[in-house]
DNA sequence: AAGTCTCAAG
């Protein structure tokens, strides 16, 4: 058969979209006789190797397969797709493909040293790295510049700065790249000062450059730094609006990600997928149902592709805004998901009271190959611990490491002991401790002092709180704790002594607050605030609610009143907890029938949760709070948590 | 014919 023949097939071939397409192509061109025809190979492999729905595997077949020796493109080809895929025999396949070009004497050029570089520093080689570098260098492509950025990005990679510079300094002809690559080897090593250095004598900057600093900054200096330069920045890439975007979500300023989202919105940027992972983390952070119905209708407006992260984000966004039935929803609409996006629809199901089916979850993800890593087995001892299933939590507990080689972490261990410590088994949560693989950290025990408080074990709790706030003498949350154990077992001196100290000590208290979004704006209230502009209105609607629920059997609670507060104040006080406001501002301003939303950053306490179950049923109004652990559903005056919390 | 640097979740 006379080569031309394969010509037309060859430009099918380029046409295919589809690995199905280019497979079926190909084979009518075998079935032809026209046995790997060198023409074919290039669509072919080209296609299965670096497109995202290809096919790595078939390109290696073909490439090995051929006839005739292939040209060096098509090898280099494959080390790229290689690089580019990171499976986990990445390294070791391009290495098989390295060798088998040489041992048909197809001479490796200065493409195939910059993707084996890459494959390098994606797939975690340090040693055959310095070796091929080696090789570049007596073969002189280290003399090609972007033979010699992959170099410093590979040295940088692995944190050997020292190696990078080097190979940065031995050379003259550089460009804007090698001076990025090499900030960012510093920058990402936490080497500020000198990337900063580096930075100043940059004869030019692009983009890159500037996002460098700005990521820098972000995520090692402040972000108030951060936002100094990007105010000052010349040009403002959808990179850097990512970064600020995410840094805001991600350290606790959930309402600066939300308000600069909006001031892209306000210049007509359009956010991508990154930008939206950002924003549904902060609407997550607020329970701003609203504002994450937008994001949602956003993504299916511009017909965005909803990867695993996006689905993990959305998820993640629902259930914590709880709307748990639309997070599932998502969940099984989605096509793509991994082992984050099942953790957080377990982690999910299980924080809206729904463990039995986080199990199934849990169980169904296995069952489909997907193996769960060390947070989600933190998920599903969270659903243990929400339950009080005790012995179910030390089954999975060990099957951590006896099913999955995985070591329990500081979180696995704070997990049990909340089980074990909520569910009354404070002896056994303390031997449980003292059985740790490590040193148990000051959250641990802060689980215990917790589970103290909640048991009314004074002496426990008196041993573990000394040492607590011997350990960590600046943690408000530990004196409280400790000072409400006295107060609760009649010390009133001993609680009066730790007030003291920390008064002495100048520790700031953290205040409780309650958030509740209404109509796109979410508000903000401290127990006893009067700041709102509706506070007449919110306090004589609590009066009445108050009056109403006490004829239901409310009595307001004594017992668990904070102790900086003067004595006369308490009654006043617990009557004002902000999640009450929140409730009473929630009666005003929604519409009758609709579902009343609030987040608290701290834990709901008992006379809130016999409130709000009252509300409930009296006023015929579901009401959710999400507390700092979990979500209490309250509806015609029960609660989703079973009074377990 | 092709490549090197910045970017997101639990």
């Amino acid at each position: 058969m006379p080569p031309h023949r394969s010509i037309p097939f060859t430009s099918l071939l380029f046409k295919c979209k589809t690995i199905q397409q280019l497979k079926q192509t190909h084979a009518q061109l075998l079935t032809r006789g026209l046995n790997h025809p060198p023409p074919s190979l290039r669509p072919t492999i080209s296609f299965s190797a670096l497109n995202s729905s290809g096919d790595i595997n078939y390109a290696l077949l073909l490439l090995f397969q051929s006839s005739t020796p292939p040209q060096i493109f098509l090898y280099n080809t494959l080390i790229r797709g290689l690089a580019r895929a990171c499976r986990p025999d990445s390294l070791s396949t391009s290495l098989l493909v390295f060798y088998r070009m040489i041992e048909l004497n197809v001479v490796p050029n200065n493409f195939t040293f910059t993707f084996m570089f890459q494959g390098c520093a994606n797939g975690g080689d340090f040693d055959l790295g310095r070796q091929l570098h080696g090789m570049a260098v007596k073969n002189s492509f280290a003399f090609d510049v972007f033979v010699r950025n992959s170099v410093i990005q590979y040295y940088s990679v692995f944190g050997k700065v020292r190696d990078a510079r080097r190979v940065f300094d031995e050379n003259e002809d550089l460009d804007i790249v090698s001076w990025n690559s090499m900030i960012n080897g510093y920058l990402k090593n936490g080497e500020i000062l000198e990337g900063l250095e580096l930075f100043d004598k940059m004869p030019k900057r692009n983009d890159v450059s500037w996002n460098s600093v700005l990521g820098a900054l972000v995520k090692f200096g402040s972000l108030d730094d951060a936002c100094r330069v990007f105010e000052e920045m010349p040009h403002r890439s959808i990179v850097s609006w990512v970064l600020m975007i995410s840094g805001y979500a991600q350290n606790g300023r959930p309402k600066e990600a939300l308000a600069l989202f909006r001031e892209m919105q306000l210049l007509d940027l359009e956010p991508n997928s990154a930008v939206l992972v950002s924003v549904l983390s902060a609407c997550s952070q607020l329970g701003a149902l609203d504002h994450g119905n937008w994001v949602y209708s956003y993504i299916q407006k511009k017909c965005m592709k909803i990867d695993s992260i996006l689905c993990a984000a959305l998820v993640d966004m629902y259930a914590k805004c709880g709307s748990i039935d639309l997070a599932m929803q998502v969940f099984h609409s989605s096509r793509q998901k991994d082992v984050s996006a099942y953790t957080c629809a377990i982690s999910g199901l299980a924080m809206n009271g729904r463990s039995i089916e986080a199990f199934q979850l849990f169980e169904q993800m296995k069952g489909e190959g997907i193996s769960p890593d060390s947070i989600s087995y933190t998920a599903v001892l969270c659903a243990c611990s929400h339950m009080g299933w005790v012995e179910k939590g030390f089954h999975y507990f060990h099957s951590l490491f006896d099913e999955h080689g995985i070591r329990p972490e500081l979180d696995h261990y704070a997990c049990m002991v909340d089980l074990l410590g909520r569910a009354g088994l404070l002896k056994e949560a303390e031997t449980f401790i003292d059985s740790m693989a490590m040193k148990p950290d000051n959250v641990i025990w802060g689980t215990l002092l917790g589970a103290c408080r909640v048991h009314g074990n004074a002496e426990m709790g008196q041993r573990v709180g000394n040492m607590l706030i011997e350990s960590d003498q600046n943690h408000d949350g530990r004196y409280i704790l400790l000072s409400n154990i006295y107060a609760e077992s009649r010390k009133g001196e001993d609680a009066e002594e730790v007030r003291n100290i920390m008064r002495k000590k100048r520790i700031k208290r953290v205040p409780g607050y309650s958030l509740i979004e209404v109509d796109g704006v979410v508000h903000e209230f401290l127990a006893g605030d009067r700041s709102h502009e509706k506070t007449e209105e919110i306090y004589l609607v609590w009066e009445e609610i108050s009056k109403k629920i006490k004829n239901y059997g409310y009595n307001a609670e004594t017992r668990a009143i904070t102790f900086d507060i003067e004595d006369e104040e308490k009654e006043n006080v617990i009557g004002y907890h902000s999640e009450k406001l929140a409730l009473a501002f929630g009666l005003i301003c929604t519409k009758p029938g609709s579902v009343i939303r609030i987040v608290k950053n701290i834990r709901i306490c008992n006379d809130c949760h016999s409130a709000m179950k009252l509300v409930s049923k009296l006023f015929n109004r579901k009401i959710s709070v999400r507390d700092r652990k979990r979500y209490h559903h309250f509806e015609e005056g029960r609660c989703s948590c079973l009074d377990y919390w």
